[in-house]
This record gives C-alpha cells, sequence and structure tokens, in this order.
DNA sequence: TAAAAATGTAGACTTTTGTCATCGTCGAAA
DNA sequence: TTTCGACGATGACAAAAGTCTACATTTTTA
C-alpha cells in the first residue's frame, strides 16, 4: 500500500527527496476500511491527511431534511481531508465517507507539523494541496453554476467519465447537484 | 488611501510589525480607477494582489454565449486577486472588473516575494489569503448547489445585505446564478 | 440638454426540474 | 433460500426557472 505513496511523492518531487523519503513514508498510518463509514463527521476536528491508496471518498454536507451535497469524490491516488478545520482545529463543516472499501495512508497534525520543519520540500506538499484544492472549488463554481443539468452530465462524462460507471447514480446526482430521478431520465437521452 | 490599508494590517497582525510596517506599505501602488475596467482579462497573467481602499470588484467568467458568472463580488477592506495565476504564472482563468469607481492598492509579484522573504509575518499573509479564500469557495459549493433560486436570494439578504442595494440587479443575478428576469420576479415576492 | 443605451419590471408562454407513486432487479442479511 | 431493503427506471403531474416581448425609468454619453 505504502509503495502507492511513495510512487506518488517521487513523481511530484523528483528523486532529490531520496533520503528523506522513508522517513516522511513512517508518518503515515495504513488504514484499511469498509465501505460506507465514516472518517469525519461534521462537527468534528479533523485530525488526519489521508492519502487514497485505493478506494473512493465522498466529502459532503446534509441539508435541513438529512439531504446529502456532495462536493467531491475522490480516488485512488489523491488526497482527502478537511483542510479549514485541519488546519486551525475549528469544527469541520463537512463530512466524509469510504464509497468503497478503501485503503488509505493517514498523517495526524503532529506529524505533518514535524514533517514540515524536518523536510523542506514537505512544506510545499501542503501549498500544493491547498492550492489545487482551491483550484477545484473555483472551477467547480465557474462551471457548474451556469450549467443546466443535462449540461453537467455531459461535463461529468467529459472529464470524469469512470465515476459514472462507477459510483451509485444517487452519489453523483448529489455531487451534480441534481435530483436522482432527473438524472436518471437525462442520462436515458444520451 | 494607504491609511485603509495600514488599519486592516495591524487589525490582524497587532502592533508586532510596527517596525516593518511602513516598509509594507512602501511596497504597494495606489490606483485611482473608474467605474467598469477591466484589472485582469482572463488569458493574461495575474500580476497584482488589490488590496480595496473603496469601491467594489467583480471576479467573473464568460460562457460560451458571452453571458457573465460572477463567482464573486468584493468591497472595500478586502484583498482581491486570481491567486492560482499570480502564485503560478499562468494564464488566469477568470475576469476582474471595477463595479465603482474605486481606490486600490496593487502589490506585484517581485514586492509579494521580497515581502515574504524580508518580513516573516507576511508569509502570513499569503497563507490566510489563500485560506480564506479557499473557505469561501467550499462554502459557496455546498450553501448554493442545493438551494432553489428563492432561498439564494434569501441567503444573500441575509449576510451580504447591503449589496442587494448597492450593485445591479444584473449583477446579483449572475452572482446567484439566476435569471436576471426571475430574480426580479423573485425578489418582487419577498 | 437631448439622444442613446442600459436597466428593471411585468405578462404570457415554454422548457426544465422536482415530486410522487409504482415496479422490477439485485444484493445483503436473516 | 427467502425476505427485506436499496437502487434505478419510468410515467403522470406540479412547481420552478428560463425565454421573449414590451414598456417605463434611469443612467450615460454625445
Amino acid at each position: 500500500m505504502i509503495d502507492t505513496l511513495r510512487q506518488h511523492i517521487t513523481d511530484r518531487l523528483g528523486n532529490n527527496v531520496d533520503d528523506k523519503l522513508e522517513l516522511v513514508l513512517s508518518c503515515f498510518e495504513p488504514i484499511i476500511i469498509d465501505r460506507n463509514q465514516f472518517l469525519l463527521k461534521e462537527g468534528e476536528v479533523c485530525k488526519y491527511v489521508y492519502f487514497i491508496a485505493k478506494g473512493c471518498l465522498q466529502v459532503f454536507v446534509y441539508d435541513n431534511d438529512l439531504n446529502e451535497t456532495t462536493r467531491d469524490i475522490v480516488t485512488e491516488g489523491t488526497w482527502c481531508s478537511e483542510l479549514m478545520s485541519f488546519g486551525s482545529g475549528n469544527p469541520a463543516t463537512e463530512n466524509i465517507r469510504t464509497v468503497e472499501p478503501s485503503e488509505l495512508l493517514a498523517i495526524d497534525k503532529p506529524n505533518f507539523q514535524k514533517m514540515m520543519q524536518t523536510v523542506p520540500q514537505f512544506e510545499k506538499v501542503y501549498k500544493q494541496l491547498l492550492e489545487t484544492s482551491y483550484a477545484n472549488s473555483v472551477y467547480r463554481i465557474n462551471t457548474f453554476v451556469a450549467l443546466s443539468a443535462l449540461d453537467r452530465i455531459k461535463w461529468l462524462m467529459k472529464y470524469r467519465p469512470k465515476l459514472m460507471t462507477r459510483v451509485s447514480s444517487k452519489l453523483i446526482a448529489s455531487y451534480l447537484g441534481i435530483n436522482k430521478d432527473v438524472f436518471s431520465r437525462l442520462k436515458a437521452k444520451l
């Protein structure tokens, strides 16, 4: 499992972390987890940043009627956390749950900070993570706000085609901000 | 004009920057600018971070039919930029335009980086700016995706009531992701 | 100051989206 | 194996949102 993360890091930072790489990896705790398990509930403090070696996570909020709105669906090879809560120690506003049985590598804040201090390149990781997350959010706002339900579906099929077959229609609908019945109908028309 | 920024910084960083404060302020260039002027067009590189001493800016994108989708409306006392472009030097994906005659304080990247190196506290500014921007985006996604047009209007009246009277209906509608005619009708029903 | 352009409102109408009920399938659990 | 529940598809209908036109008002600009 740890190989996936080793690969991920060397891909990004090149070979100039070779000597520190194993130290970094030793800060992560492997987690094997079933599907439909909560990694974070809103109101709790987010204590970890997760690297997804295998599987799929859902980041979402509940509205007043307990309907879910999914902000992100994250799969293997990427990071997942609730960065505002992780960074500030304030209660999280979002929930994180496994969509599939997953294999994760978790780093807690003390280790995260230790890494930031001892491995200079690791500082970049957090900044990159934050910048990427921000860029994704901005992109999502600019893309989705003006699109019709049908165009959102087309967008998903173009940019994240694997999701369509991998996760449930209910989940996708909550990600696209569409009613699930509407999603079912529109999908049939493509 | 510069007083507004001086106040803003001391409010946030306290008095422990007193000795460096004037150095920091000297890195900003004052800009007096009319309404409806572009500060950034998508495709260009964003060269500045702006502090709004007075006035109002719109951050937006065009769709294929040249309709505008507004991601943010920013008023005095806050920062505005296209951070991804400013940080990476890649072309911006968004436009920034003045909504009112405005007074801005602009810092370019060389000065920004010089400040990051010479004034340790300034490092915080960028991180805070990024984190705040990210938090706003996440909040906006989670709030807006599931809300009806009417509930979006109510949200705006609750959290940014002054905007309703300050800027045009057209602009607000493009911010809320609502057709302007629909916005006009719904507003009348409140 | 007058002409031109942009804005806000309103009604009639169309299209899109949401809601509800039903039904068949599939997989998990008893 | 049987039963139960979650899921996805579909039809009928309701509600919400979008489009188009017209018109009055305000704002810009010449």
